[in-house]
DNA sequence: AAGTTCCTTTTGAGTAATCAAAAGTATAAT
DNA sequence: ATTATACTTTTGATTACTCAAAAGGAACTT
C-alpha cells in the first residue's frame, strides 16, 4: 500500500533531484521529510522492498522509474491544487502551499484531471514551479537565477523557490510577484549583494535569497 | 489529536442519531465505520477518554456536546465538499461521496468558508441532504418518506438517503433527480410497493428503497 | 597506522490503529 | 430460576509509523 507518508517520502527525493541522477544521503532526505535519520533509514529499507528506491548502505538513495513515476504524480497533484487554491478560491498564494501539502495525498486522480482542465492546463503553479503533464513529463523552461544576473540586466521574474511564507510576503511587498519585470541596478559579489529595480521599488537581497529567484530573460 | 479515523467515528455517532437522544450501540457504530466490533469497544474507550463520546459498558455510547460539535463539522466540510465537486468541477453525483470521504479530513476551515462563498452558502448538498452552518447549527425542512405518500400526492424530490453509486444512477434514469415533480399514482403495503409519474417515466419502488426518498408536498 | 569526526544503521520502545478469537454480561425464553 | 442467544468487552498479535540512543562504517588528519 502506498501510505500518504510513503507519497512524502518519494516526493522529497524528486524534489531533491530532479532528474534522478545523484544519490540522496540519508541525512538529506530526513531532513527533507522533518524526521529522523533513524527513521529514514527504515522508510528507505520499506521502499526498496517495494522497489520504489535503489540502496546502497552508507552510499547513497536514488528513485526507482516506479518510485519516480509515483513521485512526479504527487508533484502534479500538489502544484496543481495550489494553483487551483489560488485562482478559483482566491486565496494567498503564500498560504497554499500547506493546504496542499495534506490534499496532495487526498485528491483522487479525476478530481484533479478536472482541476487542470478548469485551470487551463497550467505548467507552473503560484511559485512558478513546473506542473508535470498527466504523463508525468516536466515542461522545460530556460531560466537563470537571479543571482546570477549582472546589472542592468532587465528581467521578468518567474519562479520562486522559497515555500517560507514570510519570505514569500516579503516578496509581494517588494513587488517581486511572478511576471513582474525588474531591472538590475547594481550587484556586488563581495557585499554578497543585488540590487533591483522592479517598479517604484528598489530592493536589496542577499545572494541567498536571491539564488532562490529565477527570472527570464526579455 | 484528532486524527482522521476518530473524525469517522464522530461522524458515524452523528449520522446515526443527529439530535443526540439515542444510546448507540458498539455493534452499530462498528456496522457504520466498516469494523470489528472489538475495534469499535477500543475507540469508545479513547473517544471516552478525551471527553468527546459518553459511555457505559454494555449499555451505549452517546456524543458529548464536544463531540457533537466536532462531528457537525466533519458533515458540514463532507457536504461542502460534495456540493464543490458537482457544481464547480461538474462530476456526477454518484461519485462524489467516496471522493468526500477523503478530502472531508483534508481540507481546512478557510477552504471550507471559500468554497461554501463561492457556492452561495448551500443549504443542501448535492443527495439533499442539508448542510450545517459555520456554526454547526443544521437547517430544518419538513420533509415525508415517498413511503408514506398517498395514492394521488403531488410531490417532489427533496432527499435521497442513499450512498450507493448504482442506486444512484437508478434513480437518476428513474427521473428521480432532486426538485423533480413526481406523482403517486398508486401504492400498496401488502406488494410493499409504491408506483410514481415521474415525467415520462412510470417507476415502482419496494417501499424499502422508498423510505429512503424524502419529498416536499407542494 | 591510529585517531577523530561525521554520518548511517541498528536496537529497543512507544503510539495509533487494526483483527480474530476468547471471555464476559444482559436480556429474553422456557 | 436456569438456560440460550446475542451482544460487548477483553486479550494477544500485527502493521505502519515514530524517536532516542547505542553501535558501526567511511573518510580525513596527523
Amino acid at each position: 500500500m502506498i501510505t500518504s507518508t510513503v507519497e512524502d517520502y518519494l516526493k522529497a527525493l524528486f524534489l531533491l533531484d530532479p532528474n534522478g541522477k545523484k544519490r540522496i544521503a540519508t541525512g538529506e532526505l530526513a531532513k527533507a521529510t522533518n524526521v529522523t535519520p533513524g527513521s529514514a533509514t527504515a522508510m528507505i529499507k520499506t521502499l526498496a522492498e517495494a522497489g520504489l528506491v535503489r540502496h546502497r548502505p552508507h552510499y547513497g538513495v536514488q528513485l526507482t522509474t516506479t518510485g519516480r513515476n509515483l513521485a512526479v504524480h504527487v508533484v502534479r497533484r500538489h502544484r496543481i491544487v495550489e494553483l487551483f487554491l489560488v485562482k478559483i478560491l482566491g486565496m494567498d498564494w503564500g498560504e497554499v502551499h500547506n493546504e496542499a501539502e495534506k490534499l496532495e495525498h487526498a485528491v483522487s486522480n479525476e478530481v484533479i484531471e478536472r482541476m487542470d482542465a478548469l485551470l487551463g492546463h497550467p505548467t507552473a503553479d503560484p511559485h512558478g514551479d513546473p506542473i508535470p503533464n498527466a504523463s508525468g513529463e516536466l515542461p522545460r523552461r530556460s531560466l537563470t537565477q537571479l543571482s546570477a544576473c549582472n546589472e542592468g540586466d532587465h528581467v521578468s521574474v518567474a519562479r520562486i523557490h522559497n515555500q517560507d511564507t514570510e519570505f514569500l510576503k516579503f516578496a509581494e511587498e517588494s513587488g517581486l510577484l511572478l511576471g513582474a519585470k525588474i531591472t538590475i541596478s547594481s550587484k556586488s559579489e563581495h557585499a554578497d549583494s543585488i540590487t533591483l529595480l522592479s517598479g517604484e521599488h528598489k530592493v536589496t537581497l542577499g545572494l541567498a535569497s536571491a539564488c532562490r529567484i529565477e527570472v527570464e530573460h526579455a
